[in-house]
DNA sequence: TACTTAATCTAGCAACGCTATAATAGATGC
DNA sequence: GCATCTATTATAGCGTTGCTAGATTAAGTA
C-alpha cells in the first residue's frame, strides 16, 4: 500500500476522532453530558455507532478525550497567565484564570474533574496534559517557600472548590472577584510566613 | 377508619422509605452509584419498583433524600467539632472533621455534592439540614472579622477541593493532615489581618 | 478483472428509568 | 360473616441506553 494513501487514511481518522470530541463537547455545553449519548455523537458525524467504538472504545473513552484536551487547555490558559506581565500577582492572575476557564465552560470543566472518569493522576500513567497544568501551580509558589507542592496543592484545592461549589450553584457567582482578592490575600501571608 | 391504623401505616411508610435509603447508601459506597439501580433497590426491600416511585418520584428522588441526610450528618458533626473542646483551634478542629467525614462516606459524600441533583441552595427553598451545616462554618468567624460570610465561603471551598480532589484521586490521601494544618494556618492569618 | 482485506452498517441484546393497567389485600358497611 | 369499596402492590411493557456479533460494502492488490 502506498505510504501516500496510509497518511491520508491516518488524516481521515484523526479528522473524523477530532470531530466526534467537538461535537461532544458543543452539545454537553449546551444540553448537558446526559445528552451525549454514543447515538446522537454517531448521527452528529454521520456515521453509525459501531464507529465511535473504533475509535474510543466507549462512551467513557470519548469523555476522557475531552477531558485530555481540556487539561491541555488549563495548561495553557494558567501558563500565559502566569507569564504575562499585567496587573497584579501571579497567584491572582492565574487564580483569575482558573475561574474563568471553569466558568467559560462548564460542561468542559465537569468532564475533567466531576464525571469519575479513570484517567489516571500523579502517578506515571498520569498524561502530560495533566501534569503541565499542576506545574503552572508549582511555578508559582517555586523557591519562594519552604514547601512549593503543598502550596500548589492548596491553591488548586481552593481554586477547584470555588469553581465546582459555583458551577453546581451552591455559591452565588456574584462575588466571585471578591473571593479571588482575598484568597490571594490568604496566599500571600502564607508566603512571607514560610519563606 | 381507626387512627392506631393510619398511625401504624405512616410508620411502616415511614420504615420502608428508610429502608431504601439505607440500601442505597450501602450499594453506593460498597459498589458505586452506577449500581443503585431502581431494580436493585426494589429487590433489596422485597418490593415492585413502582413501591419506590410511590415513595421518592424517581430515582434522582432517592439520592437526593440520601444527600439530604448526609447535609444532616455533616452539620451535626461539624457542629460537635467546634463545639467541643479539644486540642487545635475550632477551625482546624471543624477542618479535620470536614475531611474526615468525605473520607468516611466517599459515596455520599458525592451524592451531596458531585451528582448534580437539584437541590436548591441559597435561596429560600434550600433545605434546613443544608443551612445549619453551612452555619456552622459561619459561626467560626462570627465577629472576628469583617467579612464573616466570606471567610466561610473560602473555607467551605477550600475544604471541598481537597474532599474532592482527595476522593478523585487527584491528591494522594498520604499528606491531608498536613494540608489542614497548612489551610488552618492561611486562615489564622486573615483573621489577624481583617479585625 | 478477481481476490483479499479493511471499513462500515444493520440488527439486536441486556439493562436502564419509568408507567399504565391488572391483581390483590385491607378496611368498612351491613 | 359476607360483600363492597378503596388503597396498595405486582405484572408487564414502552422507549432509550451502551455495546457488539455478523452481514455488507468499499478499497487496495495482484
Amino acid at each position: 500500500m502506498t505510504n501516500r494513501i496510509a497518511e491520508r487514511k491516518l488524516r481521515d481518522k484523526q479528522a473524523r476522532r477530532a470531530q466526534i470530541i467537538s461535537a461532544a463537547r458543543r452539545i454537553a455545553e449546551l444540553e448537558g453530558w446526559s445528552n451525549v449519548t454514543v447515538r446522537r455523537l454517531a448521527d452528529e458525524i454521520s456515521y453509525s455507532q459501531p464507529v465511535l467504538y473504533a475509535h474510543f472504545g466507549s462512551r467513557e473513552g470519548v469523555l476522557a478525550a475531552v477531558a485530555t484536551e481540556g487539561f491541555q487547555e488549563l495548561g495553557q490558559v494558567l501558563e500565559k497567565a502566569r507569564r504575562r506581565v499585567k496587573r497584579g500577582s501571579p497567584v491572582e492572575r492565574v487564580a483569575e484564570a482558573y475561574l474563568e476557564f471553569a466558568a467559560s465552560s462548564p460542561a468542559l470543566y465537569e468532564a475533567m474533574f466531576s464525571l469519575s472518569l479513570s484517567v489516571p493522576f500523579g502517578e506515571a500513567a498520569t498524561p502530560s496534559e495533566l501534569r503541565f497544568a499542576f506545574t503552572q501551580f508549582m511555578e508559582l509558589f517555586h523557591g519562594q517557600s519552604s514547601k512549593p507542592e503543598l502550596l500548589a496543592e492548596m491553591l488548586w484545592a481552593s481554586l477547584h472548590g470555588l469553581a465546582e461549589l459555583t458551577r453546581t450553584r451552591r455559591l452565588p457567582p456574584s462575588r466571585q472577584k471578591e473571593r479571588v482578592k482575598a484568597l490571594v490575600e490568604l496566599f500571600s501571608f502564607s508566603k512571607e510566613e514560610t519563606a
